[in-house]
RNA sequence: GCGCCCGUAGCUCAGUGGAUUAGAGCGCUGGCCUCCGGAGCCAGAGGUCGCAGGUUCAAGUCCUGCCGGGCGUACCA
C-alpha cells in the first residue's frame, strides 16, 4: 500500500472512529484526473454513522488536507476527492520497483502452497485446432501468475491417451491404414482415419461395435491393441511437442489417463464397498438424488471404464503426491457437471481436500460463428494460425526501417516471438466465459491494443535505455517528474501487483493482458509527450529510470501471460 | 423440462463485491514524423447497457419474470 494511500485510511479512521482497514478499500481514483490522485467516497460512513454523507465528506477533507502526502483535498457532494504529493508518489512507486526489479510485485500469499494445473490435456490422433489454445494458453498463463505469487505449481498435461475413441483409432486403422502414411504424416493421418471412421460409423452402426470391441481388447492388455496404442500415442505426442516449444509452454507432469489403468479397479470396488457406488442398467454408477444431478458413470455396461474414473483416480494421485491447496481444471465450460460430480464424488469419499477442485472453464471457440468440428473439417489448425501470424509478422518487419538493424536471423526470431506471442495475446485478452468467433482479420490486426502493440511499447524502451547507454541511476529528484503523462504512468505502473493477485483470485489472466495494454497506451502517450534523451541531466535521470521501471513491468506482464519480450522488433 | 453460461457503440469486448458524467480497441472521418522506434500519438462521430417489473437516497451492477443465443442433461472426452 503506498504511503499516501496509507496515510488517507488512518487520517481517516482517525476522525471517523472506524479502523483503517475498513476505509482502506473504499479508496478509490476520480472519474476524471483533473479532479485528483484518490477519491474516497462516504456512504458507507453515512451509513454507520447515521449522518449525511456530504457533511461527512466536508469534514474528512478537511482533516485530510493537514497530511504529510496529501495536497489537497476537497470535498465534492458525498465525496472527497484528494490530491497526494506527486514527487512522494514516484519516489514510491520507481523505489519499489528500481529495487525489485524482475521481482517487482512478487508476493509471498502462496508460500508453502501447492497449486496443481490440468491445462491443454489434449487427445491423442487430434491436431491441435485453434479451439486447443485456449486451454493451453490460460493454464499456462496462470501456472506463471501463480508462481510469480509464491505458490508452488504443478502444471500437469493429462493427456486423452485412453478410451473408446483408441478402439476407434484402431480399428480404422486396420481397416484402411498403412503405416508408411502414419510414419509420413503422422498426426494429420491418425486424424484422418478417425474422422473416416466417425463418418462411416454413421452409416454403419456395426462400425462402433468394433471400436468398442478393440478398446475392451485394449484394456484386458491385447498385445496387438497395446502396440498400436503405443505408436499412435508416440506420434502425438512428438506433433504435440512441436507446438508446446513455439508456444513457449511446459509442463511439470505429462501423464496421460492411461497412467491410471491400473488404480481403476480397485477403486470401483472401493466405492462399491462403501456404498457409494452401485450397479445400474448393466453399468456401475454414482448416483446424485440428492444433490438433484444425474449419475456419474464409472464403467459401461461393457466392463470398460470411462474418463470419469480416471478422473477420479488423477486427482487422488494428485493429492497423494503434491499435498495440493487447490487443484485447478482449465477445461471448457461444458465440462461443468462433470465436475460438480467428480468433486461431489471424491467427497463422498471422505477426501476433504475434494473442495480444494476448482473447474476453471471457459467458452467455447467458434469459427465463422459455427463451432469447430475436428470431425466436420470444420476447423481452424493451431500451426496454420501460428504460421500465417508469423508469416505476417515478417513481412511487417520488413517494412520498418528500425528493424533494418536486426540480422537475417534475428528477424526470424522475432517474427516468431511476435507472432506467436499475438496468437496468445488475441486469445488472453477476452475474459474466459466468453465465447471466441474466430475471425483471421481480428487475429492478424496488429494495430491497437494487440499483443504486438505492447511488444513493441516494451521494445520502443528498451531502444531508449539502449541509446542511454549509461547503468540507472539510484538518486534521482522525483519532483522533476510532473508531467501528467509521467503521475498517469507511475500510477499505472502501481497497480500491477494488484492487478496479477486479482488475476489469481478470479483465475482470469485476461485481468493481466488488459492492464499491459493499458499499461502500454500509457507509456506510448508518455512517450508522445515526454523526451527522454539529451534532456537536461537531472530531468534525463528521472525520466530513464521511469522508462526502466516501465519496462520491467511491461515484460514481466508479457512473461505471465506466456508471450515474449523481445528488446528490438 | 431442468441446470449452467452469455446478451453493453456498426464489430470485438471491459465495467456486474451498487455510488461523481457508462469505457477501450477495431472500423469510419480528420489531424501529427527537422525530434529517443509511426506495429505509434491526438481529435471527432457513434449507447432506450435484451425487455418488463421490484429493492435502494442511488442499479449496466442486486432480486423476480420474460425474450433471444449457446452448452450440458447415463454408458464420448
Amino acid at each position: 500500500m503506498n504511503l499516501a494511500v496509507r496515510e488517507i485510511a488512518e487520517r481517516a479512521s482517525g476522525h471517523l472512529g472506524l479502523p483503517p482497514q475498513e476505509i482502506y478499500p473504499l479508496i478509490t481514483s476520480p472519474p476524471d484526473e483533473g479532479l485528483g490522485d484518490y477519491a474516497l467516497p462516504c456512504f458507507a460512513f453515512a451509513q454507520k454513522l447515521r449522518r449525511s454523507p456530504a457533511e461527512i465528506a466536508k469534514e474528512l477533507a478537511d482533516v485530510l488536507r493537514g497530511g504529510q502526502h496529501i495536497v489537497n483535498a476537497e470535498s465534492a457532494g458525498p465525496y472527497v476527492n484528494i490530491t497526494v504529493d506527486r514527487a512522494k508518489l514516484m519516489q514510491y512507486v520507481l523505489s519499489g520497483i528500481l529495487s525489485g526489479g524482475e521481482n517487482y510485485g512478487r508476493e509471498s500469499d502462496g508460500a508453502g502452497k501447492t497449486i496443481v494445473i490440468d491445462y491443454s490435456s489434449p487427445n491423442i490422433a487430434r491436431p491441435f485446432s485453434i479451439a486447443h489454445l485456449r486451454s493451453t494458453a490460460l493454464g499456462n498463463s496462470l501456472k506463471r501468475i501463480y508462481e510469480h505469487l509464491g505458490y508452488r505449481v504443478v502444471g500437469v498435461n493429462h493427456l486423452g491417451d485412453w478410451g473408446v475413441q483408441f478402439g476407434t483409432l484402431i480399428a480404422a486403422y486396420n481397416r484402411w491404414g498403412s503405416q508408411e502414411r502414419v510414419e509420413q504424416d503422422s498426426i494429420y493421418e491418425l486424424f484422418r482415419l478417425y474422422v473416416r471412421f466417425n463418418e462411416e460409423s454413421e452409416r454403419d452402426p456395426m462400425l462402433k461395435e468394433e471400436a468398442r470391441a478393440w478398446f475392451k481388447r485394449l484394456e484386458d492388455g491385447d498385445p496387438e491393441a497395446l502396440k498400436l496404442w503405443k505408436w499412435f500415442v508416440d506420434e502425438s505426442v512428438q506433433a504435440f511437442q512441436r507446438y508446446y516449444e513455439l508456444l513457449g509452454v511446459e509442463f511439470t507432469e505429462i501423464r496421460g489417463e492411461s497412467a491410471y489403468r491400473d488404480q481403476m479397479a480397485p477403486l470401483i470396488e472401493d466405492l462399491l464397498q462403501k456404498g457409494i457406488a452401485k450397479e445400474s442398467q448393466g453399468a456401475i454408477v454414482i448416483p446424485f438424488e440428492e444433490e438433484g444431478l444425474t449419475p456419474l458413470i464409472i464403467r459401461t455396461k461393457d466392463g470398460t471404464t470411462v474418463y470419469a474414473t480416471r478422473d477420479l483416480c488423477s486427482a487422488i494421485h494428485h493429492y497423494e503426491k503434491y499435498g495440493f491447496h487447490k487443484k485447478l481444471y482449465v477445461v471448457d465450460a461444458g465440462q461443468s457437471l462433470h465436475f460438480k460430480q467428480l468433486a461431489l464424488a471424491l467427497g463422498k469419499l471422505g477426501y476433504p481436500w475434494a473442495t480444494g477442485l476448482v473447474h476453471v472453464p471457459f467458452g467455447v471457440m467458434l469459427f465463422e460463428d459455427q463451432r469447430m468440428s475436428t470431425r466436420r473439417g470444420h476447423v481452424v489448425f493451431l500451426e496454420e494460425v501460428l504460421k500465417r501470424s508469423i508469416e505476417l509478422t515478417r513481412s511487417i518487419i520488413d517494412t520498418i526501417k528500425k528493424s533494418s538493424e536486426l540480422t537475417e536471423k534475428e528477424k526470424e526470431q522475432v517474427a516468431q516471438d511476435v507472432g506467436v506471442s499475438a496468437i496468445v495475446y488475441a486469445d488472453l485478452s477476452r475474459s474466459r466465459t466468453h465465447d471466441i468467433n474466430f475471425r483471421w482479420d481480428e487475429v492478424l490486426n496488429f494495430n491497437g491494443q494487440s499483443g504486438p502493440y505492447v511488444q513493441y511499447t516494451h521494445a520502443r524502451l528498451a531502444g531508449v535505455l539502449r541509446k542511454y547507454g549509461k547503468s540507472i541511476p539510484s538518486e534521482l529528484t522525483y519532483s522533476l517528474l510532473s508531467h501528467p503523462q509521467e503521475i498517469s504512468l507511475a500510477k499505472c505502473l502501481e497497480e500491477f501487483p494488484m492487478k496479477v493477485k486479482h488475476a489469481a483470485e478470479e483465475y482470469e489472466p485476461f485481468v493481466v493482458a488488459g492492464y499491459l495494454g493499458n499499461l502500454a497506451a500509457s507509456v506510448n502517450q508518455f512517450y508522445d509527450n515526454c523526451r527522454v534523451l539529451g534532456e537536461e541531466p537531472s530531468l534525463e535521470e528521472a525520466r530513464i529510470a521511469l522508462v526502466y521501471s516501465a519496462k520491467i513491468v511491461l515484460k514481466k506482464g508479457l512473461e505471465l501471460l506466456g508471450m515474449k519480450a523481445p528488446e528490438r522488433m
